[in-house]
DNA sequence: TCTGGGGTCCTAGGACCC
DNA sequence: TCTGGGGTCCTAGGACCC
């Protein structure tokens, strides 16, 4: 009888990897894909290749930190309609394999596999995925999807890692806290406080006294995160979008007011044409504002009726535009609306 | 380091109602 | 009069992930 086993698959160095197959002369080249590919505007990376991370460039850095570092590089922009192009014959491919395929973004999905040689299905799924998209990726396998998640890493690049209740503690118990999947910089560093610094540290901690300093939701998802728990099932039915967004960070800061109403306006229609065709309302509308240098703030409202006209989303934003300063200096400006969830 | 854009989920206070 | 407890909705913010 063939046991349940996760995969977690994970494209190697996604976007530079399109970018490299379509450009095979930037192979083996540093390449940092990020912004508008202008390292000298205000952006961050979206994606380094191995060449380009030998010299310490990484996702998120600003791109001028990235030029600073890797001088060489080639850089280009972000061109999502590539990806999103390449994502899809990577998930297609996997779904031909007869497996249930959970979609994690572009580049990663989980598949729920009945087999009792999860390393030889996961060759195969390697196999499969460079043979029609020339793309190659890593594979994790757990006995859930969190340590199908954690596993990738270690499998990278182009190989595979195996991690299950069996090998928890002997790969994980000493490393940080962050090494989980859910635990960021900022809870790592509220852990370390408590005394909790590494996931075998976390995983012994008692469960009322971290309910009690960091929520009854939150405190137990941590401890069971740092035990290796998780009884999520691999969920193979199509992705329904809570809600979406349009934001732009501005090269130089907006200081007129008629240019931000009509920033608002614009990403407002954005909105209610990605609306319009999903054929689903929104329900709430929201303005997000980056003062300069740094300063985030949201507005939100409920409108009264759900709507997914472009008037009546401009009408929203431009309402709660009123309530933003309009004295300062605007380095961001982003809308966002939330759909009704549909009831299971 | 001078910090994108697209998302998800949790927390917490106040309003409001019974 | 000066005081309840619970439930739900609204709003703002924050953490995390890719």
């Amino acid at each position: 009888m063939a046991s349940p086993w996760v995969l977690h698959v994970d494209l190697d160095q996604f976007i530079a990897a399109v970018e490299v197959l379509r450009r095979p002369e930037l192979s083996g080249r540093p390449v940092v894909i990020g912004g508008r590919g202008d390292p000298s505007e205000r952006g961050v990376v979206s994606t380094a290749s191995y060449e380009a991370r030998e010299y310490g460039v990484g996702s998120g850095m600003p791109l001028r930190t990235a030029a600073r570092r890797c001088p060489d590089a080639v850089f280009l922009p972000v061109d999502a309609p590539a990806y999103e192009a390449a994502s899809t014959e990577v998930m297609d491919t996997l779904r031909s394999l007869g497996t249930v395929v959970e979609v994690l973004g572009w580049d990663e999905a989980f598949l729920g596999v009945g087999t009792d040689d999860p390393e030889a299905f996961a060759r195969r799924v390697q196999e499969a995925v460079v043979d029609v998209t020339g793309l190659h990726c890593s594979v994790g396998i757990g006995d859930n999807k969190l340590r199908a998640k954690i596993a990738t890493e270690f499998g990278k690049p182009r190989g595979m890692f195996r991690l299950t209740e069996e090998n928890w503690y002997a790969v994980m118990a000493d490393r940080p806290t962050h090494a989980l999947w859910g635990i960021g910089k900022k809870t790592a560093k509220r852990l370390a406080a408590l005394g909790f610094s590494t996931v075998r540290e976390l995983a012994q901690a008692d469960p009322h006294h971290l309910a009690e300093r960091l929520g009854p939701t939150m405190g137990p998802w941590y401890r069971r995160l740092a035990r290796g728990v998780d009884s999520s099932p691999v969920d193979g039915s199509p992705y329904i979008a809570r809600g979406h967004g349009r934001e732009t960070t501005f090269q130089q800061n907006l200081t007129d007011w008629a240019e931000v109403e009509a920033e608002l306006r614009r990403l407002a229609e954005r909105l209610a044409d990605d609306l319009r065709r999903e054929g689903r309302p929104a329900v709430r509308v929201a303005v997000k504002v980056r003062y300069a240098p740094f300063d985030t703030h949201t507005r939100s409202l409920t409108l009264e009726v759900p709507s997914a006209d472009s008037d009546a989303i401009t009408a929203a934003a431009l309402a709660l535009a009123t309530k933003l300063d309009a004295g300062r200096a605007i380095r961001l400006l982003g809308v966002r609306v939330e759909m009704d969830t549909p009831k299971s």
